[in-house]
DNA sequence: CGCCCCGTTGAGATCGCTCAACACTAGTGG
DNA sequence: CCACTAGTGTTGAGCGATCTCAACGGGGCG
């Protein structure tokens, strides 16, 4: 696994399943996909599909956790704040992938689109109830944690280690595979975030992302198309820097 | 919650209970808490107890993932290399933590004592049983890895956003009050880790974890007792610059 | 058309890293 | 008992990667 893959989590590896859900209407992987028609007919009976604008939040941080969402469509970023004001991503999220599931009270981070979307949301006593009428449901839900938390591992490691070329090379890849998962065809890519965006995400300023960009750019190793398109034209080079196989040790 | 905090999730609030793990005869909160005497004696039956020496491996990363171990006695820390061979710290465990549970086939991680301590270690295909016989374990489980997952996310608002010092704090106070929660007695905190495996967790060099210690004592923030003896003679800036109360915002 | 947001690029400042020297402690063996 | 050694911690000086501040260009949208 990469580095910085915080993206990949929530739909890796368990998500060649189809299931659809009936109120959503929309293929939602992550969430459904364990379920039996039943259990779907049951569990639709509260979720609500919300359309949603770029910026706008899905939740804030310190909201009461009364839903569960699916994103549907489209892409969204988790961030958390400090008291001083200084901000950091947590991480992103794509379709498929869920929203704002904890034991806790209250969100402990915020969630907003960067993209115009669509997300389904879950009342989370209803979720509560389908974790006791279908126990595989729970089983789910521990093993995409497990993922999440060892991408979680993965990008304290790109943060306390990779310089800033390398968090930025492993966050193309990430989000590269990402897409890739999700079906995308054609050499270019979505490229939904800004350079602000990325660097809360990788713990950089917006001009370090824009002169590493800049820097892949002049070497050959990505191409820009339009504003939010991106291909890799030399992507063994982008991997190699990615995984961390730097000038350092021998 | 404050950042950095990776350090208290496998203990934080669930474990006044007691219950006592038949073979281990320690008493072992995280893991067997939830159960009845039916289920300890269940599971007590492949558990083993091992003994280890500081920097002894608990397991190393990319070992198969046969075993999941509760942490009995001393403290250990989790490490993940890079292939040019850096290397983080992922985390801290104490007495009562868990290691090594994954879903996957191998460790993602390395885990080793930082201490004299012991281990007790449990079949995987055990836990597995345990999981199916007594579901309320897995919910636990889920938990669990949730309130993790919120620690990384706070160390990766820490080691985006703060600066050398604000790390070493938030690592100070995290490390107290996990010793708090174990009950600990007396204004002196034990601090076996070296200023190496401090620097690695938070993305430091020892030097500047050295310095900002020393800052920290010249300030008359802390006092140190002997090699690993730490006491905080003025927490309350510690806390300050450890929650993001910094200069940077208003 | 003009504004605003985003991206790019440059120049200087700064924080933490690198390299290096030295002190302290504990363990070891004479 | 003490010299020796290895590991750890401390401190200094210079360097370098990244940040900060600033200017400018382009595209979308009202």
């Amino acid at each position: 696994m990469h580095p910085l893959d915080a993206t990949r989590v929530l739909m890796d590896g368990l998500g060649s399943d189809s299931s659809v859900c009936m109120k959503c209407g929309s293929r939602s992987v992550g969430l459904c996909a364990p379920l039996d028609a039943a259990a779907l007919d049951d569990m639709s009976g509260e979720s609500e599909r919300l359309a949603l604008e770029p910026r706008e939040a899905v939740f804030r941080q310190g909201d009461p956790a009364r839903h569960v969402y699916t994103l549907t469509e489209g892409m969204a970023r988790l961030t958390r704040v400090l008291p001083d004001g200084r901000q950091a991503a947590i991480g992103f999220r794509f379709a498929g992938d869920i929203l704002g599931f904890t034991p806790e009270a209250e969100h402990a981070f915020g969630a907003e689109m960067l993209t115009r979307g669509t997300v389904c949301r879950l009342d989370r006593r209803r979720l509560e109830q389908m974790f006791r009428r279908y126990p595989i449901m729970e089983r789910r839900f521990l093993d995409l944690c497990v993922r999440e938390l060892s991408a979680s591992q993965d990008h304290i490691l790109a943060l306390g280690r990779f310089s800033a070329e390398e968090r930025v090379a492993a966050f193309l890849i990430s989000l590269v595979e990402a897409q890739e998962r999700r079906a995308h065809v054609g050499p270019v890519f979505d490229l939904p975030a800004t350079r602000a965006d990325i660097g809360e995400f990788l713990g950089l300023t917006l001009e370090t992302v824009s002169r590493a960009v800049s820097a892949f750019r002049k070497r050959g190793w990505i191409r820009l198309h339009g504003h939010s398109g991106i291909e890799l034209t030399d992507r063994a080079s982008l991997v190699s820097l990615a995984a961390g196989e730097g000038a350092h040790a021998a």
